[in-house]
DNA sequence: TTATCAACTTGCTTTTTGCAAGTTCATTTT
DNA sequence: AAAATGAACTTGCAAAAAGCAAGTTGATAA
C-alpha cells in the first residue's frame, strides 16, 4: 500500500482517513489554515516546520484534489492564491483537537508550545467552531 | 524534517503527535490492538491492510520505543509475544474515534465497512471505554 | 523596461518503503 | 533424538517518496 496506489482501499475508515491525510505534511498544511489563518502559498512554505517547496505543492494537489481545500485567485492580489479548507477539511477540527489534547497529555517537552493545548482545553467547542466557521485568528 | 530527524520538533502539538503516528502504519497497527483485539506479530502481519514485515518490526519498535506500547513474552506460549498498548496508547482513543466519524460522514465509496462508524456513532462513550480498559472483542 | 514577487517546476541526491528470501529459537512430530 | 514446523524477526536489493537547490512563469512595482 503506498500513498498513491488509490486502488488499496481495505473499506477500514481508520485506512480511507490515513489514505487522505496520512502523512507528516498534511495535517500541518490543514493547521495551517484551520487555525494559523494561513492562505498562501508563500505562507505555508514558510511555516514553523519548514516543508520543502516540491512537496508542498504535491500535498496541496493531493488535498485539493481529494476535496479537503481549494485554490482561487487572491481577488485583491491577483498574482497570489487563496487556499481555503472545504468543508470536508474543516470537518478535521475534532480530529486535530483531539490530537492537541493527546499530546498536550503526553508531550512532557521543556518547549512543548502549550498555547494550543489551553485553549482546546479551555474551550473545545469554540475551538471547533471557529474553525467550522472558517474564521481566522 | 524526516521521521528520524527526532532532533527537529517546532513544539506543536499536532506535530509532535505526527512525529509518533503520523505515517501509513502506525494507526492501523493500533486500530488492530485497540479494536480488533490482535496481540502477536503474526496477527498485526496479516491484517486488512498487508504491511511488510520489515517495516511492521520498524513500527512496532518505533511505538515501542515512543512508549504506545509494550511487549512480552506470551506466558501461555512461550515462543509467542505480545504487544498491547499503554496508556498512551490506549489514549489515542477518542483521536481513532474522530476519524472514524469524519471517514464515515466523507467516504462515500460502496465498499466502506461502516460498522465500525456505526459503532462510534452509536455509543461513543462506550467504544472509548473498552479501548481505555484494554477489553477485546 | 527592468526588477521583484508569488507560485510553482525540474533535476538530482538521500531516505524510506516494499518485496522476497533467509535466520533464530522454541515447540511439535516422527 | 532428529527432523519438521511455527513465530518472530533480519537482510539485501529494487522502487518509491522526500528533501534540496536552482530554474521557470506570469503578474505587478519601480
Amino acid at each position: 500500500m503506498t500513498r498513491n496506489n488509490q486502488n488499496y482501499d481495505s473499506g477500514c475508515p481508520i485506512a480511507y482517513g490515513l489514505s487522505i491525510f496520512g502523512d507528516q505534511w498534511s495535517l500541518l498544511i490543514i493547521r495551517d489554515l484551520a487555525i494559523k489563518g494561513v492562505r498562501t502559498y508563500g505562507e505555508l512554505l514558510n511555516g514553523w516546520e519548514q516543508i520543502s517547496t516540491n512537496i508542498l505543492a504535491q500535498r496541496l494537489k493531493h488535498l485539493e484534489d481529494r476535496g479537503l481545500l481549494t485554490k482561487e485567485r487572491d481577488p485583491e492580489n491577483w498574482r497570489s492564491f487563496v487556499y481555503q479548507l472545504t468543508e470536508k477539511g474543516r470537518d478535521l477540527a475534532p480530529v486535530i483537537a483531539e490530537i492537541v489534547l493527546w499530546s498536550g497529555k503526553h508531550n512532557t517537552a521543556e518547549h512543548a508550545m502549550t498555547e494550543t493545548v489551553d485553549k482546546v482545553r479551555g474551550n473545545r467547542k469554540q475551538f471547533e467552531d471557529r474553525i467550522r466557521n472558517g474564521e481566522r485568528p
